[in-house]
DNA sequence: GTGATTGCAAATGTTTTGCAGGTTG
DNA sequence: CAACCTGCAAAACATTTGCAATCAC
């Protein structure tokens, strides 16, 4: 079992996804860590973000198409993807333990978390689509 | 606007899904044309998945960790994967119109899908562990 | 015959990994 | 000083694409 030690990169990195709700992807994150360490390797950005995921200080948002997104915000919540110009909006849905629940209930197995996504068109598209 | 031609390979990709319930990656389709087309290349496999998915006549499950799945069944449900075996079951849940709906209350742009799903331990994998 | 489709192979994009050196506790 | 962490580069995957030959209409 290995022993977790410090290391600035990863306080950084975390630090950055907490700043951000636009849930960026990792060479984003990688782009916006070599302005501190120049020297900072992909490697090492995608190394701590799947450490800090599996500490559950982060989401990883599997493939919403292209590369892996990160949330620094762990509560359970939607995620909307507009089609249109691809970015990615925190929802504000009904309680996550209820729709989880419901969804158990002609289920054998055990449910213990949930990842629900929308697809649609968002607010600046929709105004540009008017024009 | 390409006119659709008719391709052998491309209709037994579409029947090969339908008769399969466990949403198989594009290797395995793959795997399993070659019995019928020797000579087949996975790149077509991956553009008649494609085309087939724009078609709206199958669905693409994005990334559920790996490679993406697909799915010959295209009314909206939900989806359970198994974080021990890996495997994707169908879920049989509430109106998903519904989920929309309750979604995009808060929401100032146009929800029109949505994919949802849900994570944890499977019947046989409960089985399992017992012992 | 025209244009879509195919097999092949090479290219692309994303993520992981081996290694030698540096850092943390 | 032992174990973890880093940068670098190469490897591993998943998917897409260019091309010449083939097939559908």
């Amino acid at each position: 079992m290995a022993a977790l030690k410090y290391s600035r990169q990863r306080e950084s990195i975390k630090e950055f996804l907490m700043t951000r709700t636009d849930h960026p992807t990792a060479d984003t994150v990688y782009e916006n860590m070599k302005s501190i360490y120049p020297n900072i390797s992909l490697g090492t950005v995608y190394r701590n973000l799947s450490l800090l995921s599996d500490l559950g200080e982060i989401k990883k948002l599997a493939s919403f198409g292209g590369a892996d997104r990160f949330d620094g915000r762990v509560e359970p919540h939607c995620h909307f993807m507009c089609t249109e110009c691809g970015c990615v909006i925190d929802l504000e849905t009904e309680d996550m333990q209820d729709i989880m629940k419901r969804a158990g209930e002609h289920f054998n197995g055990i449910i213990t978390d949930c990842s629900a996504r929308f697809f649609g068109m968002c607010e600046d598209c929709m105004k540009k689509e008017k024009n």
